[in-house]
DNA sequence: TTGCCTGCAAATAATTTGCAGGTGA
DNA sequence: TCACCTGCAAATTATTTGCAGGCAA
């Protein structure tokens, strides 16, 4: 089973050559970078398909400092942490974590970034209220 | 000493205004927040200003992922990691480090991101190439 | 004085979107 | 068939830059 009917989303020529470009890869590249290495596909088309893929979970989406261009990778292993070099912008996998012994040979470390994404309380709350306020309603039409 | 001397930086009407509103953010915040906040400063002037601030270490910069705008924050403290909430984008410090115990109570944590920066093997070898043959010409000159 | 600052408006650069025609399931 | 795809061109958004006048040191 190809991982266009593993994800339910329709198989075209155009999403057939990204993804293979976007396997082949050995680090996350920029959208241009795979534009460069794709034919018969618009930016369009390229940009929707990789916030398709970003979607569905087929690739995964990076953004560092200093960086306003969004790095793109294949993401059927679970890495997400990395050695971005600060000249060529590569991205280094790293293997395994935590923190020590972990950062790859030969990579000279000058700053490093930790962060956590999830929900703040005040948005859970908010979030809460709203579906609360949501059933509410749909009970009220119920109702009439 | 202020600020300004003390980084051998011209002070400004503006710029005073842009540091001090800075300084009073207790997160992170974007271009167009603190131009919100700020009162005849035109935004060209306010960004080149921050990228001012950047250079010199007076402020720090952060990209988060699925966001195309960048944040700002006055750098006297170390932080350099956060609680992002993907709901209102609040950057929450986080003291201390590592990992254990560090996240902010009743932030619900559903992923993270931990990066290091610095330089390949290739780029510092690149570094070096460059280097030495600039000090070949410099000594090439020298000669002539 | 004078080189650095500033505002304005126009330019960039990456990414997104509207639309009309095309195509995979 | 028909909902979803695609390319094209135009729109958006954040940010940057050229330029002419202004101001801190």
């Amino acid at each position: 089973m190809s991982l266009f009917s593993e994800y339910k989303i329709k198989c075209t020529p155009q999403r057939e050559r990204i993804l293979n470009v976007l396997k082949a890869q050995t680090h996350p590249v920029t959208a241009g970078e795979l534009y460069a290495h794709i034919d018969n596909v618009s930016l369009a088309t390229l940009y929707r398909t990789l916030e398709l893929f970003c979607e569905k979970g087929i690739a995964k989406k990076h953004t560092i400092p200093d960086d306003s261009e969004k790095y793109y990778e294949f993401s059927a292993e679970g890495h997400r942490h990395f050695a971005v070099c600060l000249i060529c912008r590569k991205m280094i996998k790293i293997d395994g974590c935590p923190l020590k012994d972990v950062v790859p040979e030969d990579f000279l470390v000058t700053d490093h970034r930790l962060e956590f994404y999830g929900y703040c309380r005040d948005c859970r709350q908010k979030l809460a209220d709203m579906n609360r306020s949501a059933a509410d309603e749909a009970l009220t039409a119920d109702k009439s």
